[in-house]
DNA sequence: GTCTATACCTTGATAGAC
DNA sequence: GTCTATCAAGGTATAGAC
């Protein structure tokens, strides 16, 4: 692994544990052997490294997109459920939810970039979800859009929120979801 | 209203815009028209007014639950989902939220304080959910801490979701979710 | 690519006068 | 209670040698 491959995967650790604005060179510095100056040969700005977070991010998610796109439309949403249950073992919560709070503090093209993020996580979400109800694995009212937005929702507060209540919540949370979604036999 | 209540008060909507570490103490002193020096003589240290935050949320939180102890259990939904509208039409995200992110760089006594704030809504919303499910006003199953652990996680990703995608969303996912909890006449 | 050295800024916090 | 003055620490970022 190069190192900028291994900054951005620290940096994006860091962001997901503490906070965008909590995080510092320094501490990327420290553990990677590397002093602070270095790393801005690799990433001018801060702004710069948050910037490739969130593309490493998108890159992960489109190879896992791309893995799956024959599976039925539940093991999609296995996967999807499982992106979470990582964050959560970790007790981090996920790279959305983490710079949405900091939202206001982000330069454009970091705020764009976020952006992008969510409307891919957003699609895919939607379309297997689309695609599950036409095949009567899944059971919902209303649009397919909505339905992710909800689900989406659903994953990013529980890994916040589980810090505060109990690690044991996030799965409760996860199989009331499933439990809703999937079409009994009656 | 005292200076002290005015801190507060900003500091709260601070934290809710910007997030616990993006928010400075010049930022309240320049609004406010007080010097740096004079907010440390009501806060002595920032996790101080962190605490004192918190304490004005849960304050407010329980004049509401108090309020509204005796109407039916649609009407309690109706003032929880009305917590979230407020805060989503300012474009900014709620507290739990908002520190849930930044947990790991909050001193003991925040981190506590929050816990008692995620415990005094996560146990209002099961009792009224309970409450409203043997009235059979509301359907759904399992256990109502879980259901409550679900609706609490949506309304809370959803102010932070609809700052990236569209602000309308809020709303459908409100909705959305009204709809699956209310029980229909069939 | 990585280093040393350093500039420059923003923070939270304290001391002591009024 | 609020002020001025000041501090130490920590942050991003740059210049220039190697």
């Amino acid at each position: 692994m190069s190192k900028r491959e291994e900054i951005i995967e620290l940096a994006d650790n860091l962001i997901r544990q503490k906070g965008y604005n909590a995080f510092s060179f320094y501490e990327i510095s420290d553990v990677i052997g590397i002093k602070t100056a270095s790393i801005h040969y690799h990433f001018p700005s801060k702004s710069d490294l948050g910037t490739a977070v969130i593309d490493y991010c998108m890159c992960n998610l489109s190879e896992l997109i791309e893995s799956v796109k024959d599976k039925p439309a539940d093991i999609k949403l296995d996967k999807f459920f499982t992106i979470y249950s990582k964050i959560q073992k970790d007790s981090k919560v996920c790279l959305v939810g983490s710079l949405a709070t900091d939202f206001d503090t982000l330069d454009h093209n970091v705020q764009n970039k976020l952006k992008e993020l969510s409307g891919l996580i957003l699609a895919w979400v939607s379309e297997f979800l689309a695609e599950g109800r036409k095949q009567e694995i899944f059971q919902f009212e209303g649009l397919a859009r909505t339905k992710a937005l909800v689900i989406i929702s659903n994953m990013l507060a529980s890994v916040q929120l589980t810090r505060l209540t109990n690690k044991a919540d996030f799965k409760k949370i996860k199989e009331s979801i499933r439990k809703d979604l999937i079409k009994q036999s009656k």
